[in-house]
DNA sequence: ATAGTAAGTGACTGCCCAGTCAGCAACCCC
DNA sequence: GGGGTTGCTGACTGGGCAGTCACTTACTAT
């Protein structure tokens, strides 16, 4: 209040009122802020990338002034974090849960396993996050780890489980289980990854729908997995080195 | 060995003449550094990302000032043009050769086509190029769409007129083309990818290497394409839709 | 009412870095 | 050997942005 704190003030007393637009700027918040401004990042760190994402567009886009963002989060780089964690880790519990408990066949529980991933993740924002992560490996490996401990190899691991309980009910074929892991995780990932880079830039060609795509994606894995192929083409590999229902020379590893 | 000669003085009259470093760096040498520079930016970009790589030390590992960095690229935006540009033309080259004039069975033109793609892209520095460009989409969308035209959709197209003459001798069963060549390229390019990623924080399993992985994306994409199998498990599909040798109902779409 | 506290604000600071430019060193040619 | 040309240098500038903090406003307890 002394004479000269009136140099830089802005507020002229007569118009200083009940502006709305005034009143929700300084709505006091504190439970539903926190949650605002993990989704405007999650939209921008998406849209734009980390680096050129300012502070202050998330504020805003929040509905918050810069220091507002830092009175919920310590740093920028705190706010990545807690944006993709938050965003995470519902994904981890309800992957859990569409586990174990089913009797159907082991080719159904496949392709409902296919499916869901892309219902649950593929499609949505969430794939967003995953190319984000890649994109911010360099920046920060430890949330790459991260999301490679608590998504990748999770979802994986049922992938696995699902083909170990068809090999030992002979509905499948015995098969180098981790490869066939890594080749048909791969078209789903990589189509996840691809919605936000390339085709950004090259919009997909639209006789060539996601479900042509998804169709032939799930055709090949069963078809890889059913038994009574001739093998005509393909001369197999080496099952008794590469399959290992128990690991048996792995559990030795150390580290 | 004098024992202040060292002093930050380094201009001493009697030494300041033939000291190696100096001579390098005044060194004339304008046809030689646009290589260099190009050769010191791909590392760099690889390793740390656009953003976060400076021009100076772009200009350092190049054995150079951040001036005549500037001399030879108009902006550091221009640089991560050409380092894409420059890395991925000879590819396009190389990759136009091996194509036609084959006379080996499909199945055989099939690994070969693999196998190339992996020694030749995958395995090199070059899959550090594709990562970039995914990584930079949000930041150069002109890159990406060259990047698009240029690299991946001749890549498959070579792959989808492999799989077209299979088709058409027999050798492969009628499948929808574009989608196979989608599914089976996916394997190939996220593994590069993840090389560039992932895999930096959290290093491959010793006991997963790459073969295992290449033996079982060859053989999944050789038995699904096989012509004699019996199809216990998938169910195929809508041939008569998906498959296009010209297109008939589609071209009637608009949009 | 009113004092105390907690949420919110935005101008400000300081750092980082892309891009510049005046000058310097090598090379060339007469 | 000296003058002209060109390649090269690095200190400097300007802008952008992360993070701060003195202040403002709302709410609450008495």
């Amino acid at each position: 209040m002394s004479s000269n704190s009136q140099a830089l003030s802005h507020q002229t007393p007569a118009r200083q009122a009940t502006d709305a637009v005034q009143t929700l700027r300084w709505s006091r918040r504190k439970d539903a802020r926190p949650g605002e401004i993990l989704a405007a990042a999650l939209d921008l760190f998406i849209e734009r990338g980390y680096a050129n994402t300012r502070a202050e567009d998330v504020a805003e886009r929040a509905g918050i002034s810069k220091g507002t963002l830092y009175l919920y989060f310590e740093h920028k780089e705190a706010l990545f974090r807690a944006v993709v964690r938050t965003n995470i880790v519902p994904l981890i519990a309800s992957s859990r849960a569409s586990l174990e408990s089913s009797a159907a066949s082991s080719a159904e529980q496949l392709r409902g396993f296919f499916a869901d991933w892309w219902q649950q993740f593929g499609m949505t924002p969430l794939a967003g996050i995953l190319k984000l992560v890649i994109a911010e490996t360099a920046n920060f490996p430890e949330v790459t780890r991260f999301f490679h401990d608590e998504v990748i190899e999770p979802s994986n691991q049922v992938f696995a489980s699902i083909l170990r309980r068809g090999i030992e009910r002979g509905e499948f074929r015995p098969i180098d289980v981790e490869a066939t892991v890594s080749v048909f995780t791969a078209p789903l990932v990589l189509k996840s990854i691809w919605i936000h880079s390339v085709q950004r830039c090259v919009p997909l060609d639209p006789f060539f729908p996601v479900e042509r795509f998804l169709a032939a994606h799930c055709d090949a894995a069963l078809r890889y997995l059913e038994r009574d192929s001739a093998g005509t083409l393909s001369e197999g590999v080496c099952l008794d080195v590469l399959i290992k229902p128990d690991q048996p020379s792995c559990s030795s590893r150390v580290r």
